[in-house]
RNA sequence: GGAGAGGUGGCCGAGUGGCCGAAGGCAGCUGCCUGCUAAGCAGUUGUAGGGGUAACACUCUACCGAGGGUUCGAAUCCCUCCCUCUCCGCCA
């Protein structure tokens, strides 16, 4: 949510940045409720002050034995004059709020403008692309042929868009999230954390998926619950309605979570493989920072996610979304994009956003500065990593020509020692 | 699922219609005092919104789990809901 005090004295410039986005909201209707709802509160606050110092007054001349009918049938219609402007006063402010709520966040100046993902800039790349000695197979693939990946009973069990692993495939997943997890939290400094899987519509809120994108989500019937889309949610609300203290930033969680997603609009893309799924795994970070450091921290967190990739010896690059692929509740986005020889091109596998204060005041996240007043948080998080298309990854950029797929070294000691994938014969 | 108890400021805890934004204590901050150990004295310390200011100051309004109601006036009375705790049942 943007600050409507910010809105106030920059409309121009902020709608101006919207448009940059590519979206569609027009201030002016804000603007509009806004006056009306401070001219409706002015009225309002000055009858309450009224009320208030007659109120003292009455109670003093009864004290007295003084009659004070006359004050009181008085007060009696500035009561009700009341409760008829607080209620207009709620609805602007309701309608006000439910505008703002579906405004997105405004990108940073150092976003590239562009209209789609063909105008993200990539910033940097590591690492170089194997050459095979032979048409490298797509994940699919391999791990049918591996008999590590069932779609087919997937299935049948669930439908399309669902996966199950076994053996091998299921022990390389496994390994891949607790090799994750030993990293960032040993190493990068993160607290793990094991949040719910099922959160109050609020919450989603709170972080921005609702109330615009409901299609996406999978809700509970009968509860205003959801299964959550990504860690982000309870990761970023557990500090709902906090203020932070100074010394204790940032703060920085870590969490395995399966995701689950209804992948609407999302038809004919991606349908068969691990890459788009009603459920995945992932791996995800938060960082809860100061707003002076929040974009240093950015880069920091993106490095956090990059080092999986390094570790792993797979090559990716680092994408910064153009203003027209940001998402909704982003300021500053980089994508990490692994390769794919399967495929031969790099896909996402982490998304590294700052959302300035934007998700901190819808979910009421503070901290208090030395000294001073509280102040909205700012926060961060990012893949680290997606962890099925990981395990793609794995299987395309280490497979052999016989079939089999050696195990990445880094990943040995969670796969209880197994160096390679044979095939079943 | 059944029975009972309770939700007040950072914490503990008073407060059953006006003098309560809320006693008292703890913690915190400021000043003083004292060369002796987490001592003593005084003062101070919530959040949000509106108005106001260059920015402060200042000022008004709201907030005692949430939402309604009664009343000139509600932390205090009434209704609904939520949450927590205890006991029983069930369960991983």
């Amino acid at each position: 949510m943007l600050d409507t005090k910010m809105l106030r004295e920059n409309i121009a410039q902020a709608q101006w940045r919207l448009r940059t986005r590519g979206d569609a909201a027009d201030l002016s209707a804000f603007k509009e409720l806004d006056e009306k709802r401070r001219e409706l509160l002015k009225e309002a606050e000055t009858l309450k002050e009224k009320r208030n110092s007659a109120s003292v007054e009455i109670g003093r001349m009864k004290k007295d034995g003084t009659d004070a009918s006359v004050e009181m049938a008085e007060m009696q219609k500035v009561s009700a004059r009341i409760k008829a402007l607080d209620e207009l006063c709620a609805d602007r402010e309701r309608e006000l709020n439910a505008l703002l709520l579906m405004i997105p966040n405004l990108p940073h100046t150092t976003v590239p403008v562009g209209k789609d993902a063909n105008d993200n800039v990539t910033v940097r790349q590591w690492g170089t692309p194997a050459q095979f000695k032979f048409a490298p197979l797509e994940h699919t693939d391999i791990g049918e042929s591996l008999g590590i990946i069932d779609a087919g009973r997937a299935g049948k069990l669930s439908g399309a868009r669902f996966t199950l692993l076994k053996g091998a495939g299921a022990l390389l997943e496994r390994a891949l999230i607790s090799f994750m997890l030993d990293l960032h939290t040993k190493r990068h400094g993160y607290t793990e954390v094991l949040p719910p899987f099922i959160v109050k519509g609020e919450m989603l809120v709170g972080t921005g998926q609702l109330p615009k994108f409901e299609a996406d989500l999978f809700k509970i019937d009968g509860w205003d619950s959801y299964l959550i889309p990504t860690a982000e949610v309870p990761l970023t609300n557990i500090h709902r309605d906090e203020i932070l203290e100074d010394e204790a930033l940032p703060v920085c969680y870590a969490a395995y979570t399966p995701c689950f997603r209804k992948e609407a609009g999302s038809y004919g893309k991606d349908v068969k493989g691990l890459i788009r799924q009603h459920q995945f795994d992932k791996v995800e970070l938060v960082r809860f920072t100061r707003p002076e450091s929040s974009y240093e921290e950015l880069e920091l967190l993106t490095g956090n996610a990059e080092e999986v990739l390094r570790q792993l010896n797979i090559p990716y690059r680092v994408v910064a979304l153009c203003t027209g692929d940001l998402g909704f509740s982003a300021a500053k986005t980089y994508d990490i994009e692994v390769w794919l020889p399967g495929q031969g091109r790099y896909r996402e596998i982490s998304s590294c956003s700052n959302f300035e204060d934007f998700q901190a005041r819808r979910a009421g996240i503070r901290y208090r500065p030395k000294g001073g007043k509280p102040r909205f948080i700012h926060t961060l998080n990012g893949s680290g990593l997606a962890v099925g298309r990981t395990l793609v990854a794995v299987l395309e950029n280490f497979q052999q020509e016989d079939g089999s797929v050696v195990i990445p070294e880094a990943l040995r000691p969670y796969a209880g020692g197994l160096e390679k994938i044979d095939k079943k014969r």
